[in-house]
DNA sequence: GTTTTATTTGCGAATTATTCGCATTTGCGG
DNA sequence: CCGCAAATGCGAATAATTCGCAAATAAAAC
């Protein structure tokens, strides 16, 4: 994803676009894996020269990006790192790799079938997301040559 | 969930059976919605009376439930917080009330729809969970009754 | 049921993450 | 350009999480 639509991605959300959250979100957006405040803040920091942002001001921004829906956050299930990614225009299903962190989307959405089940007991959903955690091809095979005998 | 059931669950899983692991099992295993290392650490004081408990140990024991898989964490799309919930045998198919937090177990586990694209990718699953987020039928009514114009 | 041994906890200190406050700077509508 | 609301720089304050180690405790071995 490119400047122009880190943008206008910021544009049509109305969200001012400042030199630091375009920077923050091409960050975001550009990253295979999703990444935790702390390396957001180091990985914008290198890739605009030093001094040019505050930790502070990326909280501030992940705060906003995450209310107005334009990033969402995960946390594996054995730990407790909050992770951030872009959010994907309502595509929130994913194969996540427990070792890398890759994600891998998916094609289905199974919210239909919980529709019904859902609507008898009057829940009104909002949004919902399917994460699938597990080990990724190439995170397989490396763990071959590594472990010989273990 | 009663203290002999919290026990069992802690010798199935080869965890010893400290007064305090078990106050805190009983703690998150009947709480109605899933809870924050705070919040379990006061309710914990609360039942026990004070001074039995530190938060340092819930910290401790929280990870430990949390590798063994006794326990599972989650956090709405909106907050960066961390709640904690009994891992239900599996059962990670859930609608989540962003009001109250209150939890309907779904029937429907959807995974077997996605396996066949995770097969083509080689990616190997070794867990999932849906979470589909949205008011509760009683938080609707309390808006209800609170909005009267907006 | 004692003794032994490894684990867990109490406790506070240390570290790290996150939020706040406020003066200065910066986008953006007119 | 000008003015004003919003954002940032910056550090201080607060909250969350981890660490260290001696004392307490659970399970194993006798």
């Amino acid at each position: 994803m490119n400047r122009e639509q880190v943008v206008s991605l910021l544009d049509h959300n109305n969200i001012r676009r400042t030199k630091t959250r375009i920077l923050l979100l091409e960050v975001i957006a550009n990253s295979d894996t999703p990444l935790e405040a702390r390396q957001i803040y180091e990985a914008a920091l290198a890739k605009a020269g030093d001094n040019s942002l505050w930790l502070s001001t990326v909280y501030r921004n992940l705060e906003l990006f995450l209310k107005e829906g334009l990033v969402s956050e995960i946390t594996p299930p054995d730990s407790d790192a909050i992770f951030y990614r872009l959010e994907a225009h309502g595509h929130n299903h994913y194969a996540i790799c427990e070792r890398c962190h890759m994600e891998i989307p998916l094609d289905l959405c199974p919210i239909e079938e919980v529709e019904d089940q859902l609507a008898q007991v009057g829940f009104a959903p909002t949004s919902h997301r399917l994460e699938v955690y597990g080990i990724c091809k190439n995170c397989q095979k490396i763990s071959q040559k590594t472990s010989q005998k273990a």
